[in-house]
DNA sequence: GGATGAATACTCGGATATTTATTGTCCGAGTCATCCTGG
DNA sequence: CCAGGATGACTCGGACAATAAATATCCGAGTATTCATCC
């Protein structure tokens, strides 16, 4: 099992939005030149990201991409769950009430939840609050300290020939 | 993303493995037939879990499967790996690297891991620790208290009916 | 010269192929139990 | 009646297809800009 490589695409795309000037876009191109990925297909995730409304598209010329919020609010777990979708990672499907006993059983013995159900969920919650605790200006902020300065000043001068001014806000 | 269904497959089978009285085998038709599942594609989990040396086979006639260790010696962390890889949930490409600005940085500019990366190993190394932290005893504990005591009784003679006798310990 | 209108270029959005991973199946190798034969 | 050996049936083990999901791509819808034309 693995996550969607769209995931780490997304969180990379949000986290330079997350440089820009307020209310500034970026189209799929650039983001995806900066990167070297598909534009195409990184398309596909930035619409998936626009309908958890973590960013919004700005149609035609001059048009791309922007935050929808700022990065203090967008946690994590929403981007994965953008993108990779919001199901468990673990689905029981009830394989005990499968068996030639489980028919002969009565109602009541499964009222309970399935333990192996119960203990694969708690797992998946700390995944969950993990990512959920923490957001993308985290991401930000250690990019800002760990980074070369000098790489990102060439990072901001790159984008800021690319970036578009928004108009006006939706 | 979803976890292999072949993961709650092996859950239910070791818990099942963990109720035998000791040395006691199970074969691989009575366990699928028992949960109701594919014999063929339940063998070759069964298989995994041999090779994790969480369970060991017995050949020839009268054999089957048993446990390898003790239920308190066995987290789900393990069958979890040995079913589903033992690879991460997020592998971090290093897409930072491939952009245009990527080729003119300096070597030492990558020194540091990637922010997203880090961020994204936490929250799954708090899901590997949750999965470690259960073993298979708590699994059948909460089994002995939670499910009806006349259904626990119906499988313990159904498989009372079915178990192999071990021979001796390898 | 300014305003209006149509044409245009660029953007996003969803529907469509291709590749990879998961799911599912089959047949062969090995082993213990059973049965038959001989002492 | 007991021991030995060959036979046979049952088990696991890994190699081989079918299906589902993820990956990658293409073309159409919409919009702000731009340019030409008219007033």
């Amino acid at each position: 099992m693995k996550l969607s490589e769209g995931v780490e695409w997304g969180l990379h795309c949000v986290s330079v939005l997350a440089g820009l000037p307020s209310g500034a876009t970026l189209p799929t191109k650039t983001l995806a030149e900066y990167h070297g990925l598909s534009e195409t297909y990184l398309s596909k995730h930035l619409q998936a990201l626009t309908n958890a409304r973590i960013i919004e598209s700005v149609p035609g010329p001059r048009g791309g991409y922007r935050l929808l919020r700022l990065p203090e609010e967008i946690t994590l777990l929403e981007i994965v769950e953008a993108i990779d979708g919001r199901e468990p990672l673990f689905r029981c499907t009830e394989i005990r009430q499968r068996g030639p006993l489980a028919c002969e059983a009565s109602a009541q013995a499964y009222r309970l939840p399935c333990g192996i159900h119960v203990a694969m969920a708690r797992a998946e919650k700390a995944w969950r609050e993990a990512l959920k605790t923490q957001t993308l200006a985290d991401i930000v902020n250690q990019y800002t300290q760990d980074v070369d300065p000098q790489q990102q000043q060439r990072r901001n001068q790159w984008m800021s020939e690319r970036l578009r001014s928004a108009p006006k806000k939706s």
